[in-house]
This record gives structure tokens, sequence and C-alpha cells, in this order.
DNA sequence: GCCAACGTTGGC
DNA sequence: GCCAACGTTGGC
């Protein structure tokens, strides 16, 4: 089992809608090195960390979990797509993706300042490479930003 | 195949 | 909305 971190624009596609649609392609990634996670490295049950950016508050909202194995992602075919591929064909296409489940929301999400708090938690890579969208996350650290949001519970 | 220019990401 | 960081592109 490998853990992950997937990032969204909070304000775009945040878990809510993930929770509504229960399943959906992870499209629209255009990095070289988060395609890589999904077409080799990822597997069906994968738990990821759900990630809003580009929000008021920055942070984890919940978990998802890798749904498929890899697959052409369509939208690179689509001449209308804002992530329309011209050099991609069917025989040979360039972006992968795998599907995605709603698992859980968080009640409160574990925002990016109590993370940094943590020292435990400083060997992130959402610390050193903040423009990957897909990261691989280890064990542990899945483990205590799961505590984080499990202490959150019924703060309020 | 190097590297400058460009475009995008994403926290603040 | 600014701007630093960095991935990608394209000229040579």
């Amino acid at each position: 089992m490998n853990y992950w971190l997937l990032k969204t624009e909070g304000d775009v596609y945040p878990i809510e809608q993930l929770e509504k649609d229960g399943k959906g392609p992870w499209s629209g990634v255009r990095n070289f090195k988060a395609r890589n996670y999904m077409r080799d490295d990822m597997r069906v049950g994968d738990l990821c960390l759900f990630y809003h950016a580009s929000t008021k508050v920055t942070g984890v909202y919940g978990i998802a979990k890798v749904a498929s194995a890899p697959y052409p992602d369509e939208t690179q075919f689509d001449k209308k797509s804002d992530y329309y591929e011209p050099r991609a064909t069917e025989e040979n296409p360039i972006w992968m993706l795998v599907d995605v489940a709603f698992v859980k929301k968080f009640d409160h999400p574990v925002t990016v300042p109590e993370m940094k708090k943590e020292s435990s938690l400083r060997g992130m890579v959402l610390w050193t490479a903040p423009r990957l969208s897909i990261q691989p996350v280890l064990e542990k650290h899945y483990k205590h930003i799961a505590e984080m949001a499990g202490k959150k519970k019924g703060l309020f």
C-alpha cells in the first residue's frame, strides 16, 4: 500500500464535489512527474490525502483513494479543452490518469500552518516540491495527519 | 543537449 | 494580486 497527496484547486474541485461524484478521472494533470506517479506507481486502493490549494484555507480536507488502473486522459484529445495536447494520439497518448474515489471528508481541515508546526512532518515533499500536484507521502506522515484530523473532531 | 525565455503554480 | 520558484519549450 502506498500513500499519496493529491492537490486540487480548492475553489474549483473541492472534496465536497468528489463526495457528490463518488468517483471520477483525475484529469488535467500536465506535469510529467505527477503523470508518472499515476501511470507507474499508483495501485487501486492506495490512500490519498486530499489537499486544497489556491484557496483561503489551504490544507488537507479529507481522504480519497485510487480507484482504477491508469488509462489515457480523454481531455488531451479534446480540441476545446484547456488540457488539449496536439502531440497526443489515441495510439500514443501522452497523459495518463487514474480514477479517484471519495473516502472521507474531515470535520475540520488540517491546515498548512498547523502541519508546518509539526516537526515530524518536516520531511514532506509538500515543502520541497511546492509545484508538484501529486506526491508520494510516507506512511508515518499520512498517519500523523489523519491523527491530527481525528483530534480536531468536536473542537467547536 | 544546453540553457534562456516563458508560463504556471501556489503561498502570502 | 504579487512574485518567487521551477517545470517546460524551443532556438541554437
